[in-house]
DNA sequence: TCAAAAGTGTTTGTAATACACCCATGA
DNA sequence: TCATGGGTGTATTACAAACACTTTTGA
């Protein structure tokens, strides 16, 4: 067997650099009401007037979830939120500039925490049922991102992320109805929460609402025992 | 708002054009003891003696998905054989010859399929769990196609993929044993798949047992109602 | 005192788990 | 006839689902 060295191998690939990688950030936030995703105007004529999702060139000399997270930071001014890579699309004529192939991740984002800059007044909060076309195949990737993100709510509880700091489980249970598109019962959604160990109770409770208060909770990272019950089982 | 053209944002991005994208496909077989992973010695002078996953540069003229077939097909003569793309990895420093990022994607095959032809004898098949060190980030990348599998195998029936046309119960429990690591009661193994409606008794024996020979099944995708219990609980 | 949402407990159904015996075959 | 693994049924347990009344507050 012969071994080649680093640079027969580049000689060898080298026609192959021509594609350019780029990564879409779907940036989810709740309203309280609805699931909504952060978008902005297309900035190339080919899709004058349609929406895109926030994306950028991945630069060659950054890591590729760096790339994603700048763009978060460069759009949002957030750091350290929820992010997660969900699926990379390639196909051959997806993007009129050239071949390029993006890698699509998804961030959940507490949408009070958003403060749109003066020069981000191209950027928009839309609602994800509501949106029909977007530039791209930027509608493929906010449904994969969406169908991931139901997948994860049930999974993980990582709905928190997109709540405000103090929340009562009433909120919680909005967002995963919204989200889910489901009616839940009130009293085992409660159940299930409190017995999962996941809600610090503050001791707290909302103000100024015509019906009794509702008691606020915090998430607490430290008490969930990650996968705790794992199935043995066959889930299907 | 301004508007650019398809050329202006060419221009605008062409000094991104300096990274190559591949694809790395890690194939699954089950030998009817062990899962196990199609390597080939890595041809890189870096890497000599260390072991990677079939992987190649994508073409500019082809979909990434395509370019993953392509690399299935020439190494293994197979088509049509379960595939999905699991991550991509796009650090820094991960390939030695540039920036290349790479997507993953894992496939499962028969394994008495893969008939290595005489060029491909640096292909083997290597037992997963006995893998230490790998060329790359290889490693990393099968760790997490290992763990996307055993997921996908609890909630999707997907492990038949991975048996041939015709097998027992016991077949698919030891498949399941051998890639989640646990050990399954019998009975109840056998109720939760006949229960499932998947599998279809072809009314045949296994031959030259010396026991009472096991029924042969196969894998009926029509009889399967996808996702029919769809859990509308949660599941944490 | 009324409206509106918060808060609480019990019952029921379903599905996973644990478990022991008989059956068919080749040696 | 024996050793080996195939095939079956039931009791228990755990959890999700269904469901109704009392409590607290502001208007």
């Amino acid at each position: 067997m012969h071994t080649k060295n680093i640079h027969a191998h580049l000689d060898e690939i080298k026609d192959c650099f021509q594609t350019a990688v780029s990564v879409d950030c779907v940036i989810f936030g709740f309203d309280n009401t609805a699931l909504k995703v952060l978008l902005i105007e297309s900035d190339l004529k080919e899709y004058k007037g349609s929406w895109s999702l926030l994306g950028n060139i991945m630069r060659p000399d950054e890591d590729l979830d760096e790339a994603a997270y700048r763009v978060l930071r460069e759009r949002t001014g957030l750091e350290d939120v929820y992010m997660e890579q969900i699926q990379t699309f390639g196909a051959l004529k997806r993007h009129p500039a050239g071949r390029v192939i993006t890698v699509a991740y998804y961030s959940l984002v507490n949408i009070e925490h958003v403060a749109l800059k003066k020069h981000n007044n191209e950027l928009h909060w839309h609602t994800v049922k509501d949106i029909q076309h977007m530039a791209f195949d930027h509608k493929q990737i906010l449904d994969t991102c969406y169908e991931r993100l139901k997948r994860q709510l049930i999974e993980q509880p990582i709905g928190f992320n997109l709540l405000p700091g103090k929340f009562t489980i009433r909120d919680l249970q909005n967002l995963y109805e919204a989200i889910l598109d489901v009616k839940l019962d009130r009293r085992n959604f409660r159940k299930k929460f409190l017995s999962l160990n996941v809600l610090e109770d503050l001791n707290e409770a909302q103000e100024a609402v015509s019906h009794r208060p509702a008691k606020l909770y915090k998430f607490n990272f430290e008490k969930h025992e990650l996968q705790k019950k794992r199935f043995l089982g066959i889930g299907f």
